[in-house]
Parts: structure tokens; C-alpha cells; sequence
DNA sequence: TTCTTTTTGGATAATCATTCTCTAAACATG
DNA sequence: CATGTTTAGAGAATGATTATCCAAAAAGAA
């Protein structure tokens, strides 16, 4: 089974575990954030998803992202008035954006956010209990693009 | 002369040297900004001023913060379309954001930062021009207040 | 199966922070 | 003082997100 298989299974139980019908919109979407590499916007999966299927409508989007935020297992990426979505790390992790190319990249695997949260708690007594945290700058491939131009 | 008496000179020197006009109503908000200890928002600042300046109006609000945003002299906190400014500390910096009593406290003064950055760029070859960190929880004093009861 | 009851999905309308536009006022210059 | 030019600011517009409400689907009884 692949990973995001794994993920679309994971997704749809949630759904069911919480008594929701499982209708050929909320499958589509299910199966879409489950196979996407990037952060779609709800924008970006209406557009998607209305290819396939032409009845399907924004707040349909917003309401089963909403659901499975809830389950824990798609994280919002909160950007100046245009949310991402990410179903496949659903917990915090950095994200770094490319403001060359608007690549959206996970940062996780970052060793040094543990001793930045243990850090913080000590500092100021604060219990966290969620985070996020985003980069602004440029991204690999585009500073090596520019290097070879 | 006091720190917000600093800042407030400062703010007042770049849009003088943008070749502003520096009416009453900018001159308020730029002292508003100034002292003000926390992170208001649009909203606030509006009706805080207003008080005072009967006839200002939110979107003057909006395009001084965007000119001070644009001269590096303000800080806006992007939170789910709900912006909050600091006109203290422009330069990026942790916050921490209390889910009990709303407060946006400063996390600035972390050592281990500085290590998260490089980590980054490191791992990931990315540029870091920006970032905004973002961390929800409990304060100490809700906390405190929290054992005591 | 069929009718009734109840819940839930989804299309449209509404909301609200933020931005755009356009008029009028302020400043500089002759 | 008059004239031209720039900019402030009030109200209209925008666009992402949310609330409402109708219809469709499921469940249960006969």
C-alpha cells in the first residue's frame, strides 16, 4: 500500500468513525488532498475537482476541510487571507515559501525546533500547545537557477 | 527621552523622508503605535483614535500601516484574516499567542533561533528573508491563575 | 416495498477584513 | 493670490470564508 493510499484510507475513516456519509464529492476530495505533494487552497481543489465534477461548490470544500481539520488529519496553513491545506503532515511542522516561484515546502525533519520549543516554555513560562511557523525566501532550485543564468 | 518617544521620532522620520504629509491623523496613529504595548489591530487602532479624531476613517488606518509596513517601521502579525501590528519591534520575532486570555506576547530574546535559521538554510538550501513564528497555548499568568483556583 | 421522519449535504446568500477609486483638500510655485 | 499637482480619506468594491436553508439520502414503521 503506498503512502497515500495509506493516507486516503486514514482520511475516509475519520469521516466514517465520525458518522459522515461518504459521498463521490467527499471521496474526491479525500482522494485529492491524499495524493497531493504541494498545499492546495480550497481554490485550487474546487478547481481540481470540478473537471470530474461540475456540481460540486466552494462551501463543500470548506465544510469537509473544516471536518477533517477537526479529525486532525489535514493541517491548515494559515497565509494572509488565502489558507493552504496539507492532508499528508497533518500535525505543525515549518513551511517554507519561495517568493520566487511560490513553492510552498515542508520543513519538518528540522532537529533545532525542539530545543526553540523547550526554549520558549522555559523562557516565558508558556505552555504551547500548537504552532506555526513559515519562512520567507527563496528556494533551492530557484537559487540555482539564478546561479547558472 | 523614553523608548516610545524614540520610536515615535522614528516613525515620523520616515514618512517625512517618503515625502509624506504628516497630518493629525497620522501624527495620532504614529503616536498610537508608538506606545502602545501590546498588538492592536486595524480595529483597534481605529477606535481608539477615533475617540479623539471623530472623522478618521479605517482605510486612512489601513494605508499608514501599509506606508510604515513598506518603510520597515511596523510589523504586521498575520493571523486568520485578523492582522495585528507592532510598532515597537518591526523586526521579525516569535509570538505567542495565549488561547485563554487573547494576549500576543513578544518571544523575542530565544538564543536557539538563531540555530533554527541555520538549520534551514542548511538542510533545505533555502534563503531566509523573513518569517513569522507563531505559537498558541497558555500564558504564565493564566496559568498561575489557573493553579491557584 | 412504501410512506414517514429525521438527519446531513451542498448551493446560494451573507459577512467581514481589507483594498480600490475618486473627490476634495493641502501644499508648492509662479 | 491664483494655479497646478499631489495626496488624504470616505465610501464603494472585492474576495475569501461562513451561515442559511432547501433538497436529498438514510432509517424506521407498517
Amino acid at each position: 500500500m503506498t503512502d497515500s493510499e495509506i493516507r486516503y484510507q486514514s482520511l475516509l475513516h475519520k469521516l466514517q468513525q465520525r458518522g459522515c456519509r461518504l459521498t463521490s464529492h467527499r471521496l474526491a476530495l479525500a482522494r485529492l488532498l491524499s495524493i497531493s505533494e504541494g498545499h492546495p487552497n480550497a481554490s485550487q481543489l474546487y478547481e481540481t475537482l470540478r473537471t470530474q465534477f461540475p456540481t460540486i461548490s466552494l462551501a463543500t470544500i470548506y465544510k469537509t476541510l473544516t471536518l477533517l481539520k477537526e479529525e486532525g488529519e489535514v493541517l491548515e496553513i494559515d497565509l494572509h487571507s488565502d489558507s493552504h491545506y496539507d492532508g499528508n503532515k497533518p500535525y505543525p511542522h515549518p513551511h517554507l515559501i519561495c517568493s520566487r516561484c511560490g513553492a510552498i515546502l515542508d520543513g519538518d525533519s528540522v532537529r533545532s525546533l525542539t530545543a526553540l520549543n523547550q526554549e520558549i516554555e522555559q523562557t516565558y513560562g508558556f505552555h504551547i500547545s500548537r504552532y506555526q511557523l513559515v519562512f520567507y525566501g527563496v528556494c533551492q532550485s530557484c537559487l540555482q537557477a539564478e546561479r547558472s543564468a
